[in-house]
DNA sequence: GTTTACGCATCCCCG
DNA sequence: ATGCGTAAAC
């Protein structure tokens, strides 16, 4: 066992805990030894979380103040997490803790500083869709001729010019390297990107990218913030570094200036975020980064049987560029890890919630099962059968709540109360209004620019288009209202009893459960206390921190649906990992990109990781429904060894194979698979009635 | 010139 | 289901 040096002026015998009983060799290395510039190499369920939260506890029984801490997370969920699980080990809660996503903490320092760069207080964040709708005013400014040949969409070029930025490299050479078909208009793009910058200017607006850039702006520019704010954090902590990109690098660099204690963990292996410019040579190059740096590895598999890390360690030999590394197990053994490959996307979703049923008759919870997928809408045929058999599951990835049309309006309208100046929340609330189109919006909204505050704005006379008038006599009402108001909930409550309502209902055949919604998000919103940062909480999250309850059921009660994205640092005892087959996972798009093939490797590996003892691979072999198309399974279970999986066939008598335990009736009315002599798979024709049932329920 | 209605393709991943 | 582009009405 190795010895360890320990601070002279700490006596580990007097702490409230027991390190040394609690972490293995390697976690106990880097709590008591993770002073100045630390690399952290940790594997997939070998206790990162565990480490990072004891180092943090014990930074704090040293009697390091909160304050002087900052870490940082990759979700603000996990950062809450780890909080509650520091207050559990200490018994109280680390108050004034610096911890969130980059981009939370950019905005909190952000809101303290912004006059220094520009910008007022109480700036506006734009999300994805926001930033989407400002683009498309930009080439509308322009004139610009998007009949020609394949013009990209506003969210594609938004996604060139988000990337440019978090990537640190020129437009220009994003498009030649990136998106080379869009060269010849290259310089089009530029002028839209301009003034798209120039756009949120006015608007007192930053958009998710702009947190980060003026956050590094602000540090590199402003000698004395730097100064005060690296002196300010004593003791840096950054998770999943592996997919930071070059601008939070710099940010961390910045912030860590002073006492050079920062400490990266992170695992190459599962850099699954390129997408969104993050630099793999963050981690790889940390120690040439930062001098005397001391690196950690956490190569003890806590988490899953032999037999699923037999899976993954076997997957990510594939991928040429990585460190080597070989995960170990301690788990005891289990079965093997399930291949289930079923006739169509149907069937495949009726083994999955046949089998959810029994894992919980088996006395697994729902909350301990998840069934994975690459994209948020590959889980749509899933989630009918679910909802058919009456399982609970809480969904993860795609539409967010505070991203749903009617909460958008509303946090529109709540918006412009805040910063009057926000153009991208005008366009919205006016484009609300009957006869008023993306012009007429405009033209309203560029006459209240120059206005300091929503109460000018409702008090003077504007030029409205005849056809909006009404309309716009009712917002100014509900505005002037607003104005009068002060909390969230009482502001979503003036909307909602407005004209709002109105036209919820002229819109919308399901108007009440909006309005439903609605009063849930006011009733949320109650436990705020201010706007802006109830606005934040809404931009920066884009679900509720707490979850709801829905139906009377709990979290407890439900299993999870979730994108494998969303599933980073998760873990349940029972995973699917559904639609593996070629052209959707590795999803078709992302083999044109360098290095995509390697990426979604990493993602698969992700994927298999999360499972502690059960993990099933299935597939679909046909597509759609009027025209079967036969697919190929995922090149990653293909190129799996003999022997790592056990293959299920679903077919009539399915009761007798190994796995057992879902031998119900309807089982004899599904399409049957089988393999033949030579181990080639043979498709049986689909029954007429079942084929006939499967187009109802779309 | 604008708005809106309608048919069509489309949808990777995130804060 | 959403969002785009195109064509008809205000």
């Amino acid at each position: 066992m190795k010895e360890f040096v320990l601070q002279d002026d700490f006596d580990l015998s007097k702490t409230n805990i027991d390190y040394r009983k609690e972490l293995n060799s390697e976690q106990l290395d880097v709590v008591l030894n993770g002073d100045g510039a630390c690399l952290v190499l940790a594997g997939a369920g070998s206790g990162k979380t565990r480490t990072i939260t004891y180092r943090v506890a014990y930074l704090l029984e040293r009697g390091i103040s909160p304050e002087n801490i900052l870490l940082v997370t990759f979700t603000n969920k996990a950062a809450k997490e780890m909080l509650s699980r520091v207050e559990s080990l200490l018994g109280r809660y680390p108050t004034g803790l610096w911890g969130g996503t980059f981009h939370s903490i950019a905005n909190r320092l952000l809101r303290i500083y912004a006059t220094q760069l520009g910008y007022t207080p109480n700036f506006t964040i734009l999300d994805q869709e926001d930033a989407k709708s400002l683009i498309k005013v930009c080439i509308k400014a322009l004139n610009v001729d998007t009949t020609s040949r394949r013009f990209p969409s506003p969210a594609k070029l938004h996604a060139i010019i988000s990337y440019a930025q978090n990537s640190g490299r020129t437009m220009n050479d994003v498009i030649e390297s990136r998106y080379p078909n869009f060269l010849e208009i290259a310089p089009v793009i530029e002028r839209i990107a301009d003034l798209y910058a120039d756009r949120k200017r006015q608007a007192d607006a930053m958009d998710f990218d702009d947190l980060l850039l003026k956050l590094q702006e602000l540090l590199f520019h402003h000698e004395g913030v730097r100064q005060k704010l690296a002196h300010q954090f004593e003791y840096i902590l950054v998770d999943e570094y592996q997919d930071t990109n070059v601008v939070q690098a710099q940010i961390v660099r910045n912030l860590a200036s002073e006492h050079n204690n920062i400490l990266v963990v992170g695992d190459d292996a599962q850099s699954i975020y390129s997408f969104r410019a993050a630099e793999i040579r963050n981690i790889l190059g940390f120690p040439q980064s930062y001098a005397d740096t001391k690196t950690f590895r956490l190569t003890t598999n806590y988490r899953s049987t032999p037999e699923i890390l037999a899976v993954a360690n076997s997957s990510i030999t594939q991928n040429k560029d990585q460190f080597q590394k070989e995960l170990t197990a301690v788990c005891e053994s289990c079965e093997r890890p399930s291949l289930v490959p079923a006739s169509n996307a149907n069937q495949e979703a009726q083994f999955i919630a046949q089998k959810i049923l029994a894992l919980r008759e088996q006395g697994v919870p729902l909350s301990e099962i998840a069934v994975l997928f690459r994209a948020a809408f590959h889980s749509q045929t899933l989630e009918f059968e679910l909802m058919k058999r009456d399982i609970p599951y809480e969904y993860r990835g795609g539409l967010k709540f505070f991203e749903r049309a009617h909460v958008k309006d509303i946090v529109a309208h709540l918006r412009v109360r805040q910063n009057s100046r926000d153009e991208v929340a005008w366009m919205r609330v006016l484009g609300l209004l009957n006869g008023v189109g993306l012009a007429g919006a405009e033209k309203m909204a560029s006459q209240f620019r120059d206005y300091e505050s929503l109460e000018h704005i409702v008090r003077s006379h504007h030029s409205v288009p005849k056809r909006a008038q009404v309309g716009w006599e009712g917002l100014r009402k509900t505005l002037e209202k607003m104005s009068r108001e002060e909390h969230p909930s009482e502001l979503i409550r003036a909307v909602t009893a407005g004209d709002y309502r109105d036209y919820l209902e002229a819109e919308y055949p399901d108007f009440m459960d909006r309005l439903e919604d609605l009063e849930q998000f006011a009733l949320f919103a109650e436990g705020y206390a201010s706007l802006q940062t109830f606005l934040d909480e809404v931009s920066l999250t884009g679900e509720y921190g707490a979850l709801r309850e829905e139906g009377g059921v709990e979290e407890d009660e439900r299993m999870v649906l979730s994108t494998i994205h969303q599933a980073k640092g998760l873990e349940w005892d029972a995973v699917f990992v559904m639609h593996l087959v070629d052209g959707k996972f590795p999803i078709g798009a992302a083999l044109d990109e360098d290095g995509g093939l390697e990426e979604e490797r990493r993602l698969f590996y992700v994927a298999t990781t999360r499972a502690r003892k059960e993990l099933f691979f299935t597939y679909p072999i046909t597509s759609g429904y009027d025209t079967l198309m036969l697919s190929q399974p995922s090149m990653f279970l293909q190129e799996l060894p003999d022997g790592l999986l056990e293959e299920v066939k679903l077919k009539a008598g399915i009761s007798r194979s190994q796995h057992g335990s879902f031998g119900d009736s309807q089982w004899d009315e599904s399409p049957t698979i089988v393999l033949n002599d030579l181990g080639e798979r043979e498709l049986k024709p689909v029954p007429k009635m079942n084929f006939l049932r499967d187009v109802d329920e779309l």
